[in-house]
DNA sequence: GACTATCACTTTACACGTCAACTGATAATA
DNA sequence: TATTATCAGTTGACGTGTAAAGTGATAGTC
């Protein structure tokens, strides 16, 4: 009996994760030179725009889990960059003054970094048309997380 | 001065991210019936695919390290699914009667549920026109990798 | 006031990835 | 033959993800 190899499905998944694998090693070779990597980029870079935070939704944000988030937010908080402030039952994450500069300092170039990526390969066209399918896509993905 | 936040770019990058992160985690949970994780399936499969395979080689086809694969080629080992034969200086990767046979098991259902997981959101039209732009994109990375 | 539940977070054990330093087999040369 | 180079793979230190068991603060109930 001759089996199905791939589908079209099996062919996208594996675009995708070897690109992801692909661009975080870049981006982490790019940060170095920030002495951060690409996850905490990705974990500052949410606190900044949402803080102050619980690390429970945190960890929604950056879709890890909370021991993940603990672990990361202990080096963070080591090095430097944020604060937990408790208050009840849960623990407020907020950028330090330190915090602030760094991302202040990386934050344009990592953008410019990620979107040279894609300018350079996709039109504008084409980039809006992989946003919109990469949306659906992970907008299922997400909803069969929740179960 | 108004910074920005994010180009198409950096929002594409972001979807993939979440995508890639959620959907291991899916297909985690799935496998945990056969016992073996999305990492081993991908590497195993490959090696169903390219067999026999010197390390290096299966190393570039997954986009992992020397390192990396060496570690996993020794989980793999152990369980019984591969075997490594030392021939001149490299080592040769083939499955054991195991290992095809755990791939001959999980095979279909891994790539029903990948399937699935696209089909639900795109149509078939979509699904092409999302290859081609995944392609794209990671073909671009995988060059600058290269350097 | 003591018992129990619950929520938010931490910790542990492990998978899997990196880089960089190391090892072992072969080849090439003095 | 001894020395050196090189290629292929291994190992150590460490970052980051998970699940599952543990902890500490607060609330509710007898």
């Amino acid at each position: 009996m001759l089996l199905k190899k791939h589908t079209l499905g099996s062919l996208i998944w594996l675009r995708i994760t070897r690109f992801t694998q692909q661009s975080n090693l870049l981006s982490n070779d790019f940060l170095k030179s920030f002495d951060i990597t690409v996850a905490q980029f990705d974990v500052l870079n949410q606190i900044s725009t949402y803080q102050p935070v619980t690390q429970n939704g945190l960890a929604e944000k950056v879709t890890v889990s909370e021991g993940g988030i603990s672990r990361m937010l202990a080096r963070l908080e080591k090095e430097g960059y944020i604060q937990r402030k408790q208050d009840w039952k849960t623990k407020w994450i907020t950028l330090t003054a330190e915090g602030e500069k760094k991302m202040e300092e990386v934050f344009e170039h990592q953008l410019a970094f990620q979107t040279t990526l894609v300018n350079e390969c996709l039109t504008g066209e084409e980039q809006k048309t992989l946003y919109n399918l990469m949306t659906k896509l992970q907008k299922n993905t997400e909803n069969k997380t929740r179960n």
